[in-house]
DNA sequence: TTTGTTTAAAAGTATTACTATCAAGAATAG
DNA sequence: CTATTCTTGATAGTAATACTTTTAAACAAA
């Protein structure tokens, strides 16, 4: 029996869920391959529709513009770090068991066997780390924050912070904390490869090992505060 | 005796130095102006000369496009931060009281009279906290750096990073921590006005003491690590 | 006085970001 | 099994954007 994960993201972020039809899952599957290549900017609906050999105007079916498409991956992409670390939290007993593995998480949001066949997580997580902060830099923020579209973003970092507040009770910073560790797990490889004098680790092999030893100082020393 | 601060940004940042004629510091100030208003997407050179009773042309021959005087501003903006420490950090005999000084210069970029007639610097912070990231999230990063465009910010991260190491010469994370205090102090204020939830900071009055506050305090902890 | 520089104005091009219409095929309801 | 509805691909069209080019006037420098 194969069990089926499937991310709901609010009906605002799209037109109709292209999770639904054929068409809408290889929009989803060839948009994410082409904002890889091409970054935000030179990405458009035209060049995605010959990508999959449809029409312009059949992906405006979905999405009614290319931002919306990149809320709807960002937050799918958030569902998703929560189910990770939903599943990853699960068995552990104390809280900063917990917070270690809901980090691990967070420094390494795929698995071997993709789970969804149409989203390729690795590939997700690349596309967010370059452009996810355009999703919430714009001009219309407040209206999306209000229509929920960030739900999914906010959702998770109230969880870390209630992780956080049940090691430390007292801790003055617990959504600042957590929103920071985002943050850095996405800010960092992206200095390591681009900017590397902006930060301490490397390029290269492991590079999600040594972030994740990172963001674990970090806890660990900020919550030992007194 | 009127002393004038003249930031020098780097030749590649425009076709020719804006500051060096009228219309060029007229286009700087007024592009701040219509990029606070406007926001990046909207802001055209179209609308800006338009503002200017100039021409589009006109403005094209200063800078290439509208990324270009993006990255100008942005470029502008770190050296003149940079300015702003080096002043605070002058007078101070230890370590901890320069970086403290320099967290303070990092949250109030601004100064009572302004010392650049064309420059509003705290209208260029707000354009900065809303649309920086934007320079230097984009698919020509790697050219652009190598073209020496990011100087401006990457030095001002790495005399941080200096005065981190003096108080604790075996940190591990020197430019990690630098850098995240630039990210910090730019995304919490974003965060308090638009997206609450994120942060534990609050919009309204004096939200630059309690940034102060807040990054001292991830120093100050993340320095008494053992 | 001549030369060069800088600007405003106008016009033109290619691309982008849509919108609208239509016909064919697939799915679905009665 | 037929009528209807839905979805798609194809085509065309519009307004705005991101430039580029040319020209002529104003001005400054030699």
């Amino acid at each position: 029996m194969a069990i089926q994960v499937r991310i709901l993201p609010a009906p605002q972020l799209s037109l109709r869920d292209p999770q639904d039809t054929e068409l809408g899952r290889r929009i989803l599957q060839t948009s994410i391959k082409l904002l890889d290549q091409l970054g935000l900017e030179a990405f458009t609906f035209k060049k995605l529709a010959a990508e999959l050999g449809s029409a312009e105007a059949s992906i405006y079916r979905y999405f009614s513009n290319k931002h919306q498409l990149l809320l709807y991956l960002v937050s799918w992409y958030w569902d998703w770090v929560h189910h990770l670390v939903n599943r990853a939290v699960a068995g552990k007993s104390t809280a900063a068991e917990r917070l270690r593995a809901a980090i691990k998480s967070l420094t390494k949001p795929f698995v071997a066997n993709p789970e969804v066949p149409y989203i390729d997580e690795r590939l997700l997580h690349q596309v967010v780390i370059n452009e996810g902060s355009k999703a919430y830099h714009t001009k219309a923020v407040d209206q999306e924050n209000n229509k929920g579209l960030f739900l999914g973003y906010k959702s998770l970092s109230s969880e870390i912070s209630v992780l956080i507040l049940e090691i430390k009770p007292d801790f003055p910073y617990p959504h600042a904390l957590a929103t920071n560790l985002f943050e850095m797990a996405h800010n960092h490889p992206y200095f390591a490869e681009h900017l590397p004098k902006l930060t301490d680790i490397h390029h290269g092999e492991d590079i999600s090992n040594s972030l994740e030893e990172m963001l674990w100082f970090w806890v660990d020393n900020l919550l030992q505060a007194k």
